[in-house]
DNA sequence: GCATTACCCTGAAAGC
DNA sequence: TGCTTTCAGGGTAATG
């Protein structure tokens, strides 16, 4: 399940694939992804397209084209961005094929469909349906704790909930969201207008640092996740408490508890989140 | 404004 | 063993 983390080592995977590439082509399944792929738009854009940059909002993968086109790719929840040889077989539920310069080409393999990919003139990008109600890239510069404290004290949602809204913070998903409360001792059942100021600002650390830890071990890999090269991350191995009901919390040492939130599993310790 | 629910979809796991 | 059911979840939309 792509976050933010993931996301970034997909792109960072992929630059030195694509960056200066040409694309020759694209081919298409016909299945339609979370909306259909719109085959013509597409074409048209990576026609005689050498690609410029490969980076990352949110959740969102963005390939920039020599043709002022930006090519704008969710995951989902089972999507891969995959570089491989022309010859080598391609998988089951491969959506979108384009073909590169030399013997390669990238593909997006995506089971459940739930994905996105649309391409847009770089000028409309900022204002397009998925981009534009974003809220800060947790990454971003300007996201601080004072950017943090103002959004958390304009809703009264259970905390755990609000990480999740993209329209607040972009990038987070369940798993980073449990650990990123849980890195700062916090229950997720607490509600954003209650948060002190303290609290507010070591939630803010624990969100920048729970996401760059799982930059650093290239995401979070339970089933599908893999980066462009097919190489799976080790954050699984750093997960405090995502996955983990039932088992010790590793500060602690009282059992891990699950319950739902918003029909999302929350993981998190009755000890030491208050 | 916010909570809840359903939906999209497939594969893995659980249940029988 | 083999079939059926349940569950996982990001984002969107409808409903209360």
């Amino acid at each position: 399940m792509p976050e933010l983390p993931e996301v970034e080592s997909v792109a960072r995977s992929l630059q030195p694939h694509l960056v200066g590439r040409r694309v020759l082509g694209v081919e298409t399944s016909g299945l339609p992804l979370r909306r259909p792929i719109d085959r013509a738009r597409l074409r048209a854009a990576c026609k005689d397209a050498r690609v410029d940059a490969v980076r990352r909002v949110g959740k969102y993968l963005l390939i920039d084209l020599s043709t002022e086109n930006v090519l704008l790719i969710h995951l989902g929840m089972s999507g891969n961005l995959l570089v491989k040889p022309r010859t080598e077989p391609r998988r089951p539920h491969t959506h979108a094929v384009f073909a590169l310069e030399g013997a390669a080409e990238l593909r997006y393999v995506d089971p459940r469909r739930f994905g996105v990919l649309r391409s847009y003139n770089r000028a409309d990008l900022a204002a397009s349906p998925e981009l534009k109600i974003l809220g800060l890239d947790p990454l971003d510069p300007a996201f601080t704790a004072g950017y943090l404290r103002a959004q958390l004290g304009a809703t009264r949602r259970d905390v755990k909930t609000f990480l999740l809204d993209q329209t607040r913070l972009a990038g987070v998903g369940n798993i980073y969201a449990c650990e990123a409360l849980h890195h700062a001792a916090i229950a997720p059942r607490r509600r954003t207008h209650a948060l002190s100021a303290e609290r507010a600002a070591r939630l803010h650390a624990s969100i920048v640092t729970v996401l760059e830890r799982g930059i650093a071990n290239r995401g979070t890999s339970f089933s599908d996740y893999v980066d462009a090269d097919g190489a799976a991350g080790e954050n699984q191995h750093a997960l405090a408490v995502y996955g983990r009901e039932g088992l010790a919390c590793p500060r602690c040492g009282r059992k891990i508890r699950r319950l739902v939130q918003g029909a999302r599993s929350t993981f998190y310790c009755p000890g030491c989140q208050k």
